[in-house]
RNA sequence: GGGACGUUAGCUCAGUUGGUUUAGAGCGCUUGCUUGACAGGCAAGAGGUCACUGGUUCGAUUCCAGUACGCCCCA
């Protein structure tokens, strides 16, 4: 067979995701098998493939393939959600290049754009997701707009609001005048911005007297309605019950006293404007202060301004600015850095604004919530986040679900002329509903629906419930069956909107936890620390990445270093590293499969015992990798299995094994080593799912069917310690070996003697296995110690090398003083430990035996090394 | 300002209820190799006062307290 040095991925990996899909391999139906479900985190139609993606659909990946390969039902759900303001934003912005006007076309006819737009982008994220193999049931995709969803998020907000668990209410929100809409706290980002202080002069009314405020943003003046001093503030006491004009308007507003204002910063007075500053909300509450909003939704001034109506605030700012100077009201104006929102998807600054908004109350939907996490009903990976999980269950703060926006699920309210509501499904159903409490002659036109949407997380938060269709029909076979998932694999940053929100929903809906665990993976970020992001541009392009490590050696990558909730600093040499071992598996099959094979010829002593450890060791790796898995720790058990494979399979065993240059192989080894190549690559399955098959494939004829993908993971059989034991005290010796052949410079071809005094030891078994690899013509057990060797000591066991030429004796003794120092070193903290009587009256039985062994293998030890330095020194 | 998490080799991280030949891995580094599967490789190495200071204990990287630094969340 002629197999190119090199693996090609590329040749690989659409034949076998083709070939899989064909098979419908990844699809999955309700049976009797035990299921595992996992539902994706739904990415962002308007999304493109990006590393964090790459990292968490690796992981889910890996969870489902090895789900599959227990014999379990594994069914991993694809879909996007809808993004409300994101998608918005982008048809907008599109229709705008078109010359085409949002509220001139209205809410249906934006609709069926918006829907195009979907259409023709919203499944490239998906698609991408194939390239890295992902095997989800694509027959199963879901959209949080599909109508089954769409139905069912309508279906529980009129649940809820029956409850009475949903309420309109004004509040100060953060207004994102680019989108139009109100976006939550956790979608602000606030960054540190260089700004101008402005200090600004009132008149106290009918006074020749002035009071100084400080400003950031003396536009919002016109929206004064009062200007508060500490009330122990020796400077103000004076204007105590006063009023003040306000610049430009001479409005009068009163001069308030509140502990609240920081006598130390600007002036120590400050103005309020509770339309437009969270802080001056509150106080104006406090002090029953009215609200003037004085802006527009598009970020214009309004009428309730007085002036500079239908300008925008920051030309205003320039504007009034240049006004309070003629006028004579600016004090000064000093330069300032203070912290201001921005909207995390139109990166608009936010405009705290009050407005009228649907709200959900979380107090009881999150204590039920928290419990279920506290209780270990479901269990986080690494569970360091239930903390942070707990902290802010327990300050909840009640949802804003309500969006200004078209695209999404309208808010099913309905409201009367006589300004009554109604809630219902249709607008048909309204009517009846609005006929009978309230009015019998009213008519369909004079019903309005709610103009807004919902959050797109009031679906999402449905998402492992509505993907079976289980809010609509709670007793389906799929939602019976599916329901709750297993695992959920997510990022950190949205513990918050999405995880505890679901677990929300699925208390309330299904009475049971949506999933069992919930693994946090890190966040990706460049080698600088920095997240990746559009705008740095410092993001890899993962399809590129594919293309030239291979999807194997990316996820690979990908995983070695990405310990659960560690943040990963991303290297592409890492996904090198995956393609090096890509390549390692791909030679060590080139190896095998050019074999001859000789079905006469015995097996030598030296493979029969590399069989026998390897069986061991391979059990060992197994059952460690086992537990690394049921702890979630997947680059532990990546890392575990890299290992088995590259040195204890490749560098030991089939070092071992290989027969001579152009010499075949006897049978039984050789069909060993198949069967262990085999499991090695079931084992791998998960981790480098394309590699793998072709491997599965190319190492025997398989039938029609004989897949890795669904076959089944040996169980693991117990290994023999002892013979695990043994073999690494026989690496030892030959690490020994080629240490001498390094230091003396004896080729490897140039086979050498190797002498050991008669004894009983571990590393005997593989005195063959020692043979082979250190090219020893024979080990010979003599009496007494000859004359010019080299030598070395494994454990207590001392080895010899006979030389050709005349050992340099200074060298091997200043060798054996400096290890006999530092086994006696060891000897005496041993000793120490022993002497004292606390501690042997004290420790473990078990722990003063372990300290008594070291003791007597120390002491063999010393004595080993002191003989030798008699017989050289002699 | 309040809270959470962290600090172990050059880098990224393990270290399981305190005790395993005076701390492990991968990468990187050093040295030597056309060694008939693989230079995307092989072999052999070097590298750590476990942040600091106290305490508990026969014994502390491990438990407790404080300090310093880092990072994240909330205000």
């Amino acid at each position: 067979m002629n197999i190119p040095s090199k693996y090609n991925p590329k040749a690989t990996e659409e034949k076998w995701y083709d070939h899989w899909m064909s098979k419908k391999y990844f699809h999955s139906e309700p049976d009797d098998r035990e299921p595992f479900t996992i539902v994706i985190p739904p990415p962002n139609v308007t999304g493109v493939l990006h590393m964090g993606h790459m990292l968490n659909n690796t992981i889910q990946d890996v969870l489902v393939r090895r789900a599959r390969m227990q014999g379990k039902n594994a069914c991993w759900i694809p879909g996007t959600d809808h993004a409300s303001i994101a998608t918005e934003a982008k048809v907008v912005a599109k229709l705008r290049a078109e010359g085409i006007d949002k509220d001139e076309i209205g809410r249906e006819k934006f609709l069926e754009h918006a829907w195009e737009w979907k259409e023709k982008h919203g499944g490239i994220i998906l698609e991408q997701l194939k390239k890295l193999g992902a095997s989800c049931d694509w027959e199963r995709t879901r959209f949080t707009m599909d109508e089954a969803l769409y139905e069912s998020v309508i279906h529980v907000f009129i649940d809820l609001f029956d409850k009475g668990l949903i309420y309109r209410g004004i509040r100060m929100i953060n207004w994102d005048s680019k989108a139009g809409t109100a976006v939550s706290d956790e979608e602000v980002i606030y960054k540190e911005v260089r700004s101008k202080l402005y200090y600004i002069n009132y008149q106290v009314e009918d006074e020749n007297d002035w009071i100084t405020i400080a400003t950031t943003r003396p536009e919002t003046i016109l929206g004064d309605t009062a200007v508060c001093v500490h009330p122990d503030d020796e400077r103000f006491k004076r204007f105590h019950g006063k009023n003040v004009l306000v610049p430009l308007l001479n409005r009068p507003v009163p001069i308030i006293i509140d502990e609240y204002v920081d006598r130390e910063f600007g002036t120590g007075a400050l103005k309020i404007t509770p339309a437009h500053d969270l802080h001056d909300y509150e106080l104006g509450i406090k002090h029953k202060l009215p609200g003037i909003d004085i802006f527009n939704d598009n970020g214009t001034l309004s009428e309730a301004a007085g002036l500079y109506v239908g300008k925008d605030r920051f030309a205003v700012r320039d504007e009034i600015v240049k006004d309070l100077e003629k006028s004579g009201n600016l004090v000064k104006i000093e330069n300032y850095v203070n912290k201001v929102g921005f909207s995390e998807r139109t990166n608009e600054v936010i405009e705290p604004r009050l407005s009228q908004q649907w709200f959900l109350k979380m107090g009881e939907l999150a204590k039920r919530a928290l419990e279920v996490v506290e209780n270990g009903t479901i269990r986080f990976h690494p569970s360091k986040f239930k903390n942070i999980y707990r902290h802010w269950m327990e300050n909840v703060r009640d949802w804003n679900i309500s969006r200004q926006l078209w695209w999404g699920q309208q808010i099913p309210v309905y409201y009367l002329p006589d300004g009554h509501m109604v809630v219902a499904k249709s607008k048909e159903e309204a009517l009846e509903l609005a006929i009978k409490k309230y009015n019998p002659d009213l008519k369909m036109d004079d019903l309005s629906q709610d103009e807004d949407v919902l959050d797109t997380w009031f679906s999402s938060w449905l998402w492992p419930i509505t993907v079976f269709d289980g809010i609509r029909h709670p007793d389906n076979k799929d939602i019976n069956y599916y329901y709750p998932t297993n695992d959920l694999v997510t990022a950190p940053d949205i513990i918050f909107f999405w995880v505890a929100r679901m677990i929300m929903a699925g208390l309330e809906y299904r009475k049971k936890v949506p999933f069992r665990n919930v693994y946090f993976t890190g966040i990706v970020r460049d080698k600088l620390g920095r997240k990746m992001s559009k705008t740095l541009g410092n993001s890899p392009d993962p399809l590129k990445l594919i293309e030239k490590y291979g999807a194997d050696g990316v996820r690979v990558g990908m995983l070695l270093t990405a310990p659960a909730g560690n943040d990963l600093p991303f290297d592409p040499a890492l996904c090198e590293q995956g393609r090096n071992f890509s390549n390692k598996i791909w030679n060590a099959l080139r190896l095998v499969k050019g074999w001859e094979i000789d079905p006469e010829l015995a097996q030598p002593q030296s493979s029969e015992l590399a069989v026998r450890w390897f069986e061991s060791k391979y059990n060992k790796a197994f059952v460690e990798i086992e537990s690394f898995f049921s702890k979630y720790r997947l680059s532990d058990a990546l890392m575990a299995s890299y290992k088995l494979v590259w040195d204890d399979f490749c560098s030991w065993y089939l070092e071992i094994i290989k027969p001579a240059y152009q010499h075949p192989v006897d049978k039984v080894t050789f069909e060993k080593t198949v069967a262990f190549f085999e499991d090695l690559m079931k084992m791998l399955h998960p981790f480098m799912p394309f590699l793998t098959e072709e491997i599965w494939h190319l190492l025997c004829e398989r039938k029609e069917g004989d897949d890795i993908i669904i076959a089944r993971l040996p169980e693991a059989s117990p290994a023999d310690k002892k013979i695990i034991r043994a073999f690494e005290k026989a690496e030892q010796v030959i690490i020994g070996i080629r240490k001498v052949r390094m230091e003396k410079n004896i080729p490897n071809r140039e086979s050498i003697r190797l002498i050991l005094k008669k004894g009983k030891h571990d590393e005997s078994l593989f005195y063959p296995v020692v043979e082979k690899l250190g090219n020893i013509v024979k080990i010979e057990e003599i009496n007494e110690k000859p004359d010019n060797v080299i030598t070395f000591i494994v454990g207590a066991q001392e080895y010899y090398i006979p030389l050709t030429e005349s050992v340099n004796v200074g060298d091997e003794i200043a060798k054996l003083k400096e290890e006999l120092k530092y086994t006696e070193g060891f000897l005496n903290s041993v000793l120490k430990k022993l002497a004292n009587e606390r501690f042997v009256n004290n420790a473990p039985g078990a722990v003063v035996a372990k300290e008594k062994q070291k003791q007597a293998d120390a002491e063999a030890r010393i004595n080993a090394l002191k003989d030798q330095l008699i017989t050289l020194q002699s």
